[in-house]
DNA sequence: TTCGAAACTATACGAAGGTGTGGGTTCGAC
DNA sequence: GTCGAACCCACACCTTCGTATAGTTTCGAA
């Protein structure tokens, strides 16, 4: 379908990829042609359905979008794709934008918005914000994402016990708020510590923030 | 200099106020009339420099601005704003404004940039969400001001002592890495909980990394 | 029904934390 | 030189924490 999409390049999955979307041929490969002059690996869709359908979001990487899609408006796409649960960094082309799409795409938290005519610079630099925007985010999500899983071998009552933990309670007090021995609150916070991988309450209650208590 | 400077209504340095700066005097007007309309506190100043040395800043609101001002572009001072410590959100209205224009003052945190023509609507939904922002900018940073003053009261090893609790380190710990006995080390991190106002560890943890420890 | 996970309890002991009292040094300001 | 702040140490005493052993109950799935 599109003879740029297989890069000449590696395709490690680790590698980050400028993912391009646009209706128009020959603007697809040029700027594939310009990520490849730059070491960068790039694919070519010519629609948002395109792009769903047949590219590997889980990849590390961007995406560089035509606001004026076919089928799908561009800001549209944009929240849909944050709704899949994606959130890849997105950066905006244009030829007939006008300042409220920029406003609104700016504010659904776009990298850039660029207007052509621009220069090559303007989008290799918002692509290499893009990037790290993207590595950012995934080590956020994955430390975040590690917690929740030891976080989900908790039984309720550690839970409980957690969460008491990290309020700063004392053993005695957690024990009277659950209505149980204090004996067993320190058999459910040895528990918590271990499955949590905390060797610390420190630890124990940084653990804790990320899940968001 | 401005007759619709001294609003009609209270002055309580607590009432948030939307700053009106543009040299047009009749948008002046009807922007602070609009503004009265809903019983909202505005000013009006006829430029950045009118801005700075007739308004009090430190009274909650936002700043709402032309990007074309007389002598000082309304991007630049928005910058300006940033490195004199205020952090009051802008919003922005132009007339003759483009793509590249837009995205400069978003990425640099504006809460919206308004092209003209707009709705009243459109001016007050912004006011309300830079108003919302404001709110939370000062409820963060009077936090972050009280732990700060609290922690100024630190000697320099309780503050070392500190960072070593807040890390997960026990007495034992500590007292060996500062070449110090355990019992002065309990000393210090008695004071550090007195001093921080922690009635727990988790407590000063969540002090300590409002510090940025 | 049998089995296992979860929850609970008790006794016991050692480790770690916290506080008070009392006393010491150093160093800079008044 | 005197005073106060910061820093240091020890003894004593109590609280809190952590863990191990050993056993009970409940409840749901196989």
């Amino acid at each position: 379908m599109n003879d740029a999409r297989k890069p000449a390049k590696t395709t490690s999955p680790d590698t980050p990829v400028v993912y391009v979307v646009d209706d128009d041929p020959s603007i697809r490969e040029a700027l594939v042609d310009l990520f490849l002059s730059v070491r960068t690996e790039a694919e070519a869709f010519e629609s948002a359905q395109d792009l769903l359908d047949n590219a590997d979001l889980k990849r590390p990487g961007c995406i560089l979008l035509d606001v004026r899609l076919p089928g799908a408006n561009g800001l549209d796409f944009q929240l849909h794709l944050e709704k899949l649960g994606n959130q890849m960094p997105v950066i905006f082309m244009t030829g007939h934008g006008d300042i409220p799409m920029t406003v609104r795409a700016m504010k659904a938290g776009a990298v850039d918005f660029l207007a052509k005519p621009f220069r090559d610079q303007d989008i290799l630099d918002a692509v290499a914000v893009a990037f790290q925007k993207d590595r950012d985010l995934r080590q956020q999500s994955a430390a975040n994402g590690a917690v929740s899983e030891l976080a989900k071998t908790l039984t309720r009552r550690e839970h409980e016990v957690m969460a008491a933990v990290v309020q700063g309670l004392m053993n005695k007090q957690i024990a009277f708020n659950l209505g149980i021995s204090e004996i067993t609150v320190k058999l459910h916070r040895g528990n918590v510590m271990r499955k949590m991988e905390a060797r610390s309450v420190a630890d124990l209650v940084r653990k804790a923030e990320l899940l968001g208590l």
